[in-house]
DNA sequence: TCCCAGGGTCCAC
DNA sequence: GTGGACCATGGG
């Protein structure tokens, strides 16, 4: 997800539907605040939340115990514990994942909230503004709208196919919401959305994956293309990093029959297993660091004081 | 100045 | 079906 902020003390920020969401880690729990066009609003987000988490129909101990069959993934479990899938609005998800094409995570943060601040609804809380990301209906509501999107250098024919799709699913002919529901099966899912002008198999898999329930979808990356290069021997490993259909399929499979139904987990705790990697190996605490830290640092005060600074 | 980024499309073989 | 060029932008 690309529309979280950290905002020190544990808190972040980010928006979720019609609420800019405050939200951080308590004992046992968490604690949130909610705001609205006029400010606080004080409303119960439990239901939301636990969507939006996939608390409630993802037994996380049930696919812990599922995937720690497998050494790797079980070793990232237990360095990560807790990561887990969200469930993303497929409309801001697909585009999201439309802009990730050959761009880094930075700059696809940056895009989204770009399209947001420009069409969206501002929503606040104790100071902090954000906005909701648009509908597709507003981003073919006029001429204008297009044209605005048009010019905001987004790189890559991404204007062109964002409205596209936008307009795909203004007419009807692309079902997001539905395809969430029974009655598609992963192959399916995948195929429609690969219709999309500037959606392949990566993007399709991420868009299964954290919008329409598929857990068993296995985007593969240039990060999980290193991970599972380097930690696996008998994974069917594609020439290049993106993988051709053949290929693809071939990964799919695999997947599902080391990791099951809950593939997509594993490729999380893959994926962020690989990056920290990385990162951590760039931390001597020279200059060169910066920038390149990742995630959540350990323990200590050094730790600390390095989070307290750049988080 | 060069390289890389949570890839995808197009087109010649 | 596959391998290559090309796509456009920002940062290191």
């Amino acid at each position: 997800a690309f529309r979280w902020r950290p905002l020190g003390d544990g808190w972040f920020s980010g928006v979720l539907g019609e609420y800019l969401v405050h939200i951080r880690r308590t004992e046992g729990g968490v604690e949130y605040r909610a705001g609205g066009a006029d400010g606080a609003v004080d409303a119960d987000l439990s239901e939301l939340l636990c969507r939006y988490f996939r608390l409630d129909t993802d037994n996380i101990s049930a696919i812990y115990d599922e995937l720690c069959g497998d050494r790797q993934v079980a070793t990232m479990i237990w360095r990560y514990r807790g990561l887990r899938l969200l469930r993303q609005e497929p409309w801001e998800c697909l585009v999201s994942y439309i802009c990730s094409a050959n761009n880094n995570i930075p700059n696809i943060n940056a895009i989204v909230e770009k399209i947001a601040e420009t069409f969206g609804q501002e929503v606040q809380l104790n100071g902090d503004r954000r906005h909701t990301f648009p509908p597709a209906e507003r981003l073919v509501a006029d001429g204008a709208a297009e044209e605005n999107l048009a010019a905001m250098n987004l790189g890559l024919q991404r204007a062109p196919n964002i409205i596209a799709a936008a307009r795909r699913v203004v007419s009807g002919e692309l079902g997001l919401d539905e395809m969430a529901g029974r009655g598609y099966d992963y192959d399916r899912v995948i195929e429609e959305l690969k219709q999309i002008h500037g959606v392949g198999y990566k993007v399709a898999d991420c868009v299964a994956l954290f919008a329409l329930n598929e857990t068993r979808a296995f985007p593969y990356d240039l990060w999980v293309h290193r991970a599972m290069t380097q930690w696996y021997d008998d994974f069917p490993a594609p020439k290049r990093p993106a993988p051709t259909e053949r290929e693809h399929r071939a990964i799919a499979d695999w997947a599902a029959q080391q990791f099951g139904h809950f593939a997509g987990y594993a490729n999380q705790y893959l994926f962020h297993g690989r990056r920290q990697e990385e990162a951590e190996a760039q931390l001597p605490f020279g200059d060169k660091w910066r920038g390149k830290f990742l995630a959540v640092p350990k323990e200590g005060p050094r730790w600390a004081a390095l989070a307290e600074k750049y988080l």
